[in-house]
DNA sequence: AGTGTATCCTGCAGGC
DNA sequence: TGCCTGCAGGATACAC
C-alpha cells in the first residue's frame, strides 16, 4: 500500500511472513516486536504517528484507517493494519541472525537491572554529545524520545546542552533516577497524546496534562517559576528550566 | 570514530 | 479565503 515503510522489497517482505505464525509479542526500545517462528522476528518501528490497527474483519467506510501502510490478513479472517500519516515508521521482517545484530546495537532497556548508576556514568563519560542528543541515541539507552529525554533532564536538574562527559557522580545519579522515574508516571498514566498518539484500545494517553516543560516555551517552571526556555539541537525541540537547569555544574 | 545537520512525509496552526 | 512558514512523538545517510 505505501511500500516506503518497508525497508525491503514489498515482495522479499511478503514472502517472508506468508503463512507465518505470530507466536508471542514483545518490545525492545521503541520497536514492537512479532515473534514467528524459527526465531524470525516482524519488526514495527511506529516512527512519529504510526499505529498497529487490528481489526476483527476488515473495516469498511469509515472505520477504515486514514493512512493504511501495511496490511496484514490472518487466517480466521482479522486484519492488522499498520497505519502511518507520516510514514517515518518501518516494518521489517528478519530472521533470527538479523535480529541478534539489531538488538546488540541498541543499549540497555531503563528498566533492565544490568542498566545502573555505574553503567550509565561509565557510558556517559565516553562521549562528548549534549545531553539530550546522547539520550536520543539509541545505542546509549533504548527507547527514550525526544520527550522524555526532555523531562528526564528537568527532572534531574541537568541542561540538555551539557556535555555528556562533564556529567559529575551527583549528577549522573539524578539522571539514572528521573530516566526511569520519569518512564514510569509515564506509562502509569498511559503515555502522551499531544495530537495523534494512540494506544491499542485507541484511547489517549493521559501524562501530557502532567509534562514539566516539554512544550512548555514561556510557561513558568513547575519547581521554581522561571519560563520555561525551548533550544533546537539537530533540528527538534529542547525545554529546559535556566534555572533549575544551569548550563553548567551541579545544582 | 564521533558528532551535528539535513532529509524523508503529511498535516496543522498561526501570521499576514 | 488562501498562501506561507514553522513545527511535530524518529531514525539515518552523509559531511566534517
Amino acid at each position: 500500500m505505501h511500500a516506503d515503510v518497508l525497508r525491503a522489497p514489498p515482495r522479499v517482505f511478503a514472502r517472508a511472513v506468508r503463512g507465518r505464525t505470530i507466536k508471542g509479542l514483545g518490545r525492545r526500545g521503541k520497536n514492537v516486536l512479532m515473534l514467528l517462528d524459527e526465531g524470525c522476528v516482524l519488526a514495527v518501528n511506529l516512527g512519529m504517528t504510526g499505529g498497529l490497527l487490528p481489526f476483527a474483519v476488515p473495516p469498511r467506510g469509515a472505520a477504515r484507517p486514514t493512512h493504511p501502510a501495511v496490511r496484514f490478513r490472518f487466517d480466521d479472517g482479522g486484519t492488522l493494519i499498520f497505519n502511518d500519516q507520516r510514514r517515518f515508521g518501518t516494518v521489517e521482517a528478519l530472521d533470527a541472525s538479523e535480529w541478534a545484530v539489531r538488538d546488540a546495537r541498541m543499549g540497555p532497556e531503563p528498566f533492565e537491572r544490568g542498566f545502573t548508576v555505574a553503567r550509565l556514568t561509565h557510558d556517559l563519560a565516553r562521549s562528548r554529545s549534549p545531553l539530550r542528543s546522547w539520550l536520543l541515541d539509541q545505542r546509549r539507552i533504548a527507547g527514550i524520545g525526544n520527550i522524555y529525554a526532555v523531562e528526564a533532564l528537568h527532572r534531574a536538574g541537568v541542561h540538555p546542552l551539557r556535555p555528556a562527559n562533564e556529567v559529575d557522580a551527583d549528577e549522573a545519579l539524578r539522571l539514572h533516577g528521573a530516566i526511569r522515574a520519569v518512564l514510569r508516571a509515564a506509562i502509569r498514566h498511559g503515555g502522551t497524546t499531544i495530537r495523534d498518539y494512540r494506544n491499542a484500545d485507541g484511547g489517549e494517553g493521559e501524562y501530557s496534562p502532567r509534562l514539566r516543560v516539554y512544550g512548555r516555551e514561556g510557561e513558568p517552571c513547575p519547581h521554581c517559576g522561571a519560563p520555561v526556555e525551548r533550544v533546537v539541537l539537530s533540528n527538534r525541540s529542547a525545554y529546559f528550566c535556566p534555572v533549575c537547569q544551569p548550563a553548567r555544574g551541579s545544582r
